[in-house]
DNA sequence: TACTAAGTTTCAATATATGAAACCAATAGT
DNA sequence: ACTATTGGTTTCATATATTGAAACTTAGTA
């Protein structure tokens, strides 16, 4: 799922450890950090002692457990307010969440991978956590398609080429070409489905949202189980959700690079 | 005589960089960050090259801007769930919340100072913003005396070094002495207060979480503008504080470090 | 076309990272 | 009480990666 990202230059190894350390899901030990790691003892002693210095890392003195550290919350949540269209389109999704009663998402493009930025109403416990940070492939969700079908063609080509095409469900799309004829017909009307084709059971519409001058600047979606509404049923939420891209669009417009 | 919060090595120097483009609060093209960047063009320039392929900057490639990239997101999200207490105690947040009427904070101590994990029910639009990743002072918050009050003796005393007593305001305490005095008190009634030390005009309320073999593990507030509650006024929160406080004490007893 | 600013690559000198091994500090075993 | 074992930290010669001046390549302007 997660693309190892080659570890090039010492920076990326220490970042490596960061991707262990959050592997583990709770606080971890040296040693345990040891046993998968390609680094002798001492450079991992190193990495792991730079990293906390950093606050990268967080050792707990008593136990001896590294967790992940602080400064990748201050950092995250910099990167919140900063990715400027979470913080604009908060309250128009609230409206729509409030107006629809369902759970709505709101993510964007970054290399060609979906993040979600954020997410409101989940009534799932589990989905309550903070999905902010949820990374995805772009081309088997619905927020994904909406914004690869308007992207710029030349974009696109980029962005096909980072797809990775893995049949996660029987009806994922499994190429560029089968994907590309859908992005036409997205392109066209204006909304995106995602019927289940990255996890079995979730279905999902999506609508692009584009800036006054026609750039994609992300995508609002809402999400469901399939049990809940089948995909006909999903296209009730057809009006609202354009309307409040269209809002969130036009807000985000008068904010983008404010050189 | 630890060394001050130095970039030491290849990594730090790396890291500083991620530090420089938050702070920009907006995507900032290469030249911009070369202005006020101690590495010359060449350094930077690889600096930056490194991050973005470790997706700890994206880079537009249209306007050629650097924000935050996508992994810290991914990273953070993980920190989010695996700092246990956050996801344990969102309920019992819920909960209070929605009884209280109020904004309730949820933090931890890392390394001397508070972190928000969460934050629920703000009203003010500003405040809206995802607050999680907040950091903030422990010597001059309520939610921070109430965890410094809670700590180990010997665990204090380090801590107490880690304080600047920067007098943000008139009401912060200026030593560890005078907030040494305080601390006693606190210990005793179970409760802190937050007398606009930190920000004038907002004051709080706030509990310790201690789990259930008396360690801490957290503080909850609920936080206001003195116009709308002076100190005397919020003292009508402290029974529904306690009580969660202390529920999520005991549940997160039961996850805490489940080696 | 010539000029300038912005971004990228080269390459030798140098600083840094590396990792085997030695070391130290706690337990655990006898 | 001794000895072994495990878990963590430090040393140090060597290999390697980083550095940054400068040369180079665009892309944008006059």
């Amino acid at each position: 799922m997660d693309k190892p990202v080659k570890a090039d230059g010492t920076v990326g190894k220490a970042l490596e450890v960061l991707d262990q350390v959050a592997a583990y899901g709770r606080p971890v030990k040296f040693s345990e950090l040891l046993q998968d790691s390609p680094y002798p003892k001492a450079t991992l002693f190193r990495f792991l002692q730079t990293l906390t210095n950093q606050q990268m890392l967080s050792l707990d003195t008593d136990t001896g457990a590294y967790s992940l550290g602080i400064r990748l919350m201050r950092l995250a949540h910099a990167a919140w307010k900063n990715a400027s269209l979470a913080p604009i389109a908060r309250p128009f999704l609230e409206q729509l969440a409030t107006e629809v009663g369902e759970a709505v998402h709101l993510a964007q493009l970054d290399n060609g991978q979906v993040l979600f930025v954020d997410k409101l109403r989940a009534t799932d416990r589990f989905e309550t956590l903070a999905q902010v940070g949820h990374v995805a492939p772009a081309y088997c969700t619905g927020v994904g398609k909406a914004m690869l079908a308007f992207l710029a063609p030349k974009r696109l080509q980029i962005v096909l080429q980072q797809q990775s095409f893995y049949k996660f469900t029987t009806t994922t799309k499994g190429s560029a070409d089968d994907l590309s004829e859908e992005l036409a017909k997205i392109r066209k009307s204006g909304i995106a489905f995602d019927h289940e084709e990255h996890e079995q059971g979730i279905n999902s519409i999506a609508a692009p949202i584009l800036s006054t001058n026609g750039r994609i600047v992300g995508a609002i979606s809402i999400a469901s189980a399939t049990t809940r509404f089948d995909t006909e049923a999903l296209k009730q939420f057809r009006q609202p959700l354009l309307k409040t891209a269209k809002l969130i669009g036009d807000e985000a417009t008068s904010w983008q690079f404010p050189s």
